[in-house]
Formats: C-alpha cells, structure tokens, sequence
DNA sequence: TCAACAATTTGTCTAGGACAAAAAAACACG
DNA sequence: CGTGTTTTTTTGTCCTAGACAAATTGTTGA
C-alpha cells in the first residue's frame, strides 16, 4: 500500500507524494515537468519511486508562488536560485515606504509575536477598526505576502501573522452586533479558494456600518451559496478572490452564481483576484477597494 | 490544460478532478474502484473523459465516511443506498441521547444563528472554557458532522457552525495570556488538513493550564513546522487530524517530523485520524481525547 | 489599433501493470 | 482456549507513456 518515505537519517528524502502535498503540485505536473523541462529530477529509491530533497522541494514551491503571480513553467523552470530570486525580489510594490509596516514586519521577523499582537491592537484602538482595517492590516497583508515571496520570511511567519491578526478582528467584531432594519450579507468564497483574511476585513468593515454578516467561512460550494442565501434571506452575497485564484474560473464561477441567485439578491466579488477583471459583468459588482464594500452596503 | 467542468445547467456532470475535491479520494483510487469493484462507473464525456454524477459524488462520499470510521472498501463498496444508509446510521454514537446537543442542532437547522451563538455564549460561561469545549463543543461537533453524513443538514450549515464556533472560542482564547515558567505548544497541521477547529479546542484548553500556545493556523508543511519550533523554542509540537485525512498519510508525516525534530522535543498528534492508529510510534504521543493533552502539558 | 486566426505551451486525463504495506486468515504451539 | 507466527488477500499508490483541450502567445490583415 502506502510507499512510505524512506527515512535516511542524514539526508530526508520526499516521495512524490509528500512533495504535492508541500508544493501544492499535482502528481502529473510534477512528472511531466520532469520530462519536459528536466527539472526536478529526483533519484529513485530502491522500488524505482522518484525521491525529492528539500532543495528541489523549496524551489518548487518558490516556482509555484511565480506561477501565481503570472510567470510561466517553460520561462522559469530552467533559471537557477539566483534569478528566480531576482524575479521574485522584482514583483515588489513601488509605493512609497511605510514606517509603521516595516516595524510590524520586523516584529513579525524576530519572532516578537506578543509584542506584535500588542502593537496592533493598540494601533485599532487608536484609528478604529475601520481605519485599522483599510491602512494597516490590508497593506501589511501585502507586505508580508511580498516578504514571503523574497524569502525574507518564512511560511510559518506568515501562518503566524495570518492567525493573529484573525484573532485581533474576529475578537473586535463580536462585539458588534446588528440592530434594527440592517442589511444581511452573505459572506465566503468559492472553493480553491481557502484565504480568510480578506474575506473578515470586509465583516470588520460592514459591522461597524450596522450589516448583519452571515459569514460561511471559506471554500463554499456554488449550489451551497444558493441555498444559503435563500435560507437567510440574505440581500447581498459578497465573494472575496485572492491573487493566486484564476481569473476565468472566478469570472465562470460569479456567472454561475449570477443565474442561480434570485434578481433581487446583489451580488459582489471583491480582492485582487477581481482587480485585474476589465470587462463588466451583468449584474454582478466588482469591488477594487474596501471602502467601496462599505458604500454599497450604506445604500442599503 | 485544465479540464475544467462542465456545467450543463440540467445535469450537472463532475469531472474526476472534481471528485478527488469534494470526496477526498484519490483519482487513481476512483479509478482503481473502477476497476476492482464496478463503481463508481462514470459515463465519459466526448474526449472519453470520466463524468460522476451527483448521485455518485454522494454515494462516493457516504464511502469516504464509512472508511474513516474503520469499514474496508470491498465490503461496502457493492453495498446499495439503502444498505450503506443502514450501516451508516448504525455509526451513529451509542451514547445516550444529549437533550442540549439536539437543543443546539435544531437551532443551528432552523437557521437561527444569533440565538445559537447566544445559547452557545451562555452555556461557556455557565461551564467554564473547558468543560464548555470537552462536554458541549466536541459532542456538538461530532454529531453535527454525523447529521451531515446522513444528509440532514447542509454543507453551508456546517460552514456556518464551524464559523461560528471558531468566533466563540477564539474570543475566549484572547482574554488568556500565559503567564511565567509556561510551556511552550506550537499547534497546527499537516497540509490537506484544513480544520481548524480541533486545533483551537486544543488551544483553549491548554489556554486554561497557562501554556503558551502559538497557533500556526492549518496546513503547515513539516520543514516549516521544524523551523518554527526551533524560532519559538517551542517545548511542544501538538498536531490534529481529523477522521478524513488517510491514516497512512499522518503516520507518514509523523514520522517525518519525528526525525526532524531535535530530540528534546515532545511531538503529540490528536483528533479523530489518529483515534485509529493502533501501533506505537516512537517518541510520538498519540492524543486519544482533549484532557489526556491537559495532562501532557501539566507535566511540564 | 484591433480583431481573427495559427502556433505553442501547459496541465490533466487515459490505460494497465507492478508492488509494498496493512489487514485478515490460517496455522502452530503452549 | 488464548496467543504468537506465518501465509494469503486486500488495498492504495507508484510507474510509463501517449493524447488532447484550454490557455497563452505570436502573426497576419484590415
């Protein structure tokens, strides 16, 4: 049955198997990339089953975060750590330096998790949740997605920093809880689309305006969505797509949802997925920023 | 390149890849199933490609379950609905009836959310954090995903339940912080191991005991995991799996980690996938419920 | 400048064979 | 009658290698 890893002491070796599992590449991609392109190519062990090592395993994973940013396997797949390093380093944002963000990233950086958890929060309590929201934990959510990407910090960082900021704003918006006549809205994505973060910046920002959140958590299936929707009467149903969700499957599901979902219902897709969307879609709102959520939701 | 699927408004027809999504197995399994047993036995679309139904999803599914619960594939694969329903409900947990789980269950059906987080609110702090998680969350949990599998509450339901509880316990997790000599757990999983709620439990409870708990969120990759415990210099690496994730794959990843971890190190693993695991694992504590991890702790 | 068409790139699907690990069954022994 | 030990069966994952549609890029013509 399961071909388990071997468990050389010295060198740890990955079966194909763990390698999909870390790098988020699928079995067959792997192999045809290794007949393709050569790269990677793993020894074999005893049973002739391919075995990764860590290196090649970090610079598939590093391939795979240039994929999402729009690179391609043939372009890429051939360079070696040092250019891919460059690429990666090149993607960087060119707006003017935040103090305030570096110094989050430092703390994040040292490990200061405390320090940093404190931090912020006093941050929210001085500018409101609002204003928190929209200049600090949306630009230091880039940020440390950038840092990832140079290598400057690691995975877990990012893990850490993810789980600690959604500790600080799920714990602001329970105390907001919706009076009298305020609109519902029906907040996930779409499966492959696993990114919470975003999709509880905009329930921090529609609870202080007084909206009745329902929030799905994430990965919801299309004909869920629907039934959901009907079940909590809700009169918005707001999508949240990341960078890396492709942009047809987004468009192709949204249409989907537009036909399933009854006229009255409004329904918005915000995040950079959507960003890069040009053409209009009948029906359906496009958000670019947060504040626009929050219009939309006051017109209500 | 992506055989995306097709979506014929009346029937909607999934693609293998598709079903390795919403059921957990494998492609070469389904395909193995296939030919081993006579289902499921997909119709092919024009390019001779594999077509399931929803029907089949469901029953495919219904397997899954039943798999995880310690049933082999050849005996209940060939099984009809009515068969596998039986089998299913004779899963069903012996104990006896709890009348406030089904007081919860039925609010969470009838979609009353806000009274359910009320009700929820109140019996956590009637009960204390942990009895709360031991005597009401982890009950709950279980037959909300039982009620799931006889097909008697939504995939959006338990989106919304999960959500709502992760805002509960999270809310009560903020208020703890450690304090002097605690030991400190690094609590996360393996990747494709996306439930967070067996996790935060564990926090909560540690939580209690003063333990210092750095919550990774879910699916951290095993060389990721290393290089935080070693930043944190954390004295204990907890992991969860729930009854889905395939017993050889967690033994796998366990023993991995085991090897990469510095010996000092105490490595615990918990949740319904590891329930099963019989045999030993050196130098690897296998969690059977939330108090015995209690314990671990205090030892410290 | 933009649309239409052609070429290339890329990921997923297919088939069937092989085999190791796990589980069950059969066996031997006290 | 239990309890180790060995065989047999079950089961999932790995392999190779070919095919092809969808996405992307490149080219042509108005």
């Amino acid at each position: 049955m399961a071909k388990s890893t071997e468990n050389r002491p010295e060198k740890v070796l990955l079966n194909i198997s763990a390698v999909e599992r870390d790098t988020g590449l699928s079995k067959d991609t792997l192999r045809i990339w290794e007949r393709r392109y050569g790269f990677p190519r793993p020894s074999r062990d005893q049973n002739g089953d391919r075995t990764y090592t860590r290196e090649q395993v970090e610079k598939l994973r590093l391939i795979k975060r240039l994929l999402d940013k729009g690179h391609r396997p043939g372009k890429i797949i051939g360079l070696d750590d040092g250019e891919l390093a460059e690429l990666a380093s090149a993607a960087v944002t060119d707006g003017k330096p935040r103090q305030d963000i570096e110094f989050y990233l430092r703390l994040l950086k040292s490990h200061q998790v405390r320090e940093l958890r404190r931090q912020l929060s006093q941050a929210m309590v001085r500018h409101g949740l609002q204003r928190f929201v929209v200049d600090t934990v949306a630009p230091l959510t880039q940020t440390v997605g950038e840092s990832w990407m140079r290598g400057e910090i690691a995975i877990f960082e990012e893990h850490l920093y993810t789980e600690l900021m959604q500790g600080l704003i799920r714990n602001s918006i329970t105390s907001l809880q919706s009076q009298g006549n305020a609109p519902r809205v029906l907040l996930t994505s779409l499966p492959n689309e696993p990114h919470n973060l975003g999709l509880l910046m905009v329930e921090a920002m529609l609870s202080v305006e007084n909206a009745h959140c329902i929030p799905l958590g994430t990965e919801t299936p299309v004909t869920e969505i629907v039934q959901a929707a009907q079940a909590h009467k809700a009169h918005i149903v707001a999508l949240s797509f990341s960078g890396a969700y492709p942009e047809a499957k987004a468009v192709e599901g949204l249409k989907e949802l537009r036909v399933m979902l009854p006229e009255p219902v409004l329904l918005c897709a915000g995040g950079a997925g959507v960003a890069r969307i040009r053409r209009q879609l009948d029906n359906i709102q496009l958000i670019a920023d947060l504040e626009k959520m929050c219009e939309l939701a006051k017109i209500w």
